[in-house]
DNA sequence: ACCTGAACACCGTTCAAGT
DNA sequence: ACCTGAACACCGTTCAAGT
């Protein structure tokens, strides 16, 4: 009755370690941290009760989805946010999301906006603003489990606005720093580029070694310190920027 | 009998005017190019005939299952190369696909590899190196439909063996530009990360556009020259390494 | 206006049984 | 060794019909 995948989990978290387990309270995923204040959830999750508890006979209404589909996020990610499995969680049948939702696309992208809920532009120099801005972005995504897998996507498919606005804010910054407008665009693009490979990287191996799974050799991109390697990144992109203005500032 | 999504785009070809026609010829899908070659392929697509011709009885090989999985990307799409369709295609049942690879992502890293087949290292200035390495790279992923999304997810998995060896490359190249060994890997990622980003939104719009879908304002990354925008993240980059290096060179 | 029920056309993966 | 047939447990999406 339980998916295999989601057994699978079970059993790596029940055969935790104690130093596996003081690994996972120093990473930020909320499955995790769900998992561990609340052992109850893996179990309540085998009899599909509804996470949110939500009584049926209540309309619906776009932010419960929402909501219910980035707790489910949390929970089990993305390979179990279907649209069958979100309307079992609201008591509803999987039709009555289309109501609401054009797609599952335009869905994902609307739990890709809130889960970028808490980023805004800051007002520094355009170094500071693109440091500030990946800084954030990273934060938000490692927030949630897959949240860099989700939101890549829903970028890519031109389905969340808050990216199109961040893409704006790393152009103004890029502009600011006397890249012409042609070609501020790309510097923006390729800023995000690495923020959503580097994170979506770092959380899969995050995600991986939180299950208790033991990784190959090539530590790569985590290693010892994800936070200054990230920084590193960071700053060649930075460098590489104020590299290609035409003008002086 | 075919599938809603290939109808579509079987209406959107047939209605197709000469100047569309003309940009079609400019790009490099090679599922366009086919079409245009060769106007029977979605007819006999719509019968669901084997592509390949291949005849049944004949015992299935590794690089037969590769060889038909990509000439179904490029006259499809990465949405229909399912493990289903795939032995369709072979007349095999789906299962005969799993005595040959594990699963799913193993088939695919596989078709990312034969994608990247012709990829390999210049002896030069590792400022040149690099640049070889990303035009290299995007001229394959160009070639094939979907080639970027295919390659993207297969190195995210760890699938990719030619990825791996691209990636060594990039981090040797990083190296000898004076950037120590602790961040030559997270350069050399810097740099995969934006090739894939931007030829893979790249691709989607040229995509679109070639199924003759009006994109709206927004032509960011593509606009006039790809070409000429990606080479300026790709400077960009460079010169974001030659100021991040550690020892003078 | 909002939702159900049921259908349509698919998926990836497994595995006893055949040759 | 290599493959079939059939099953298992799912998908996203649509749409007549209900309230």
């Amino acid at each position: 009755m339980v998916v295999g995948q989601l057994q699978d989990f079970e059993h790596l978290v029940a055969g935790q370690t104690l130093a596996a387990l003081e690994h996972l309270l120093a990473c930020q995923c909320q499955y995790v941290h769900r998992c561990l204040r609340h052992p109850d959830v893996l179990l309540r999750s085998a009899n599909l009760n509804s996470v949110q508890g939500s009584v049926p006979g209540v309309q619906l209404h776009k932010p419960d989805v929402v909501d219910a589909a980035t707790t489910l996020l949390d929970n089990y990610g993305i390979a179990d946010l279907s649209m069958r499995r979100l309307a079992k969680e609201l008591n509803v049948s999987p039709g009555a999301l289309y109501w609401h939702f054009a797609n599952k696309q335009q869905l994902l992208g609307a739990v890709a906006d809130r889960i970028l809920g808490n980023v805004d532009e800051v007002s520094a120099d355009w170094r500071d603003r693109i440091a500030a801005i990946c800084a954030q972005l990273r934060d938000a995504l490692l927030s949630h489990t897959d949240g860099a897998e989700l939101v890549s996507a829903s970028f890519a498919a031109g389905q969340s606005e808050v990216m199109a606005q961040i893409l704006a804010w790393l152009t103004d910054a890029a502009t600011a720093a006397g890249v012409d407008s042609g070609h501020a665009a790309v510097a923006a693009r390729t800023v995000l580029y690495y923020v959503l490979g580097f994170t979506a990287d770092e959380q899969s191996r995050l995600q991986w070694d939180a299950a208790g799974v033991d990784l190959p050799d090539e530590q790569s991109v985590l290693g010892a310190d994800p936070s200054r390697r990230f920084g590193f990144g960071v700053q060649l992109l930075i460098d590489g920027i104020a590299a290609r203005r035409t003008s002086p500032v």
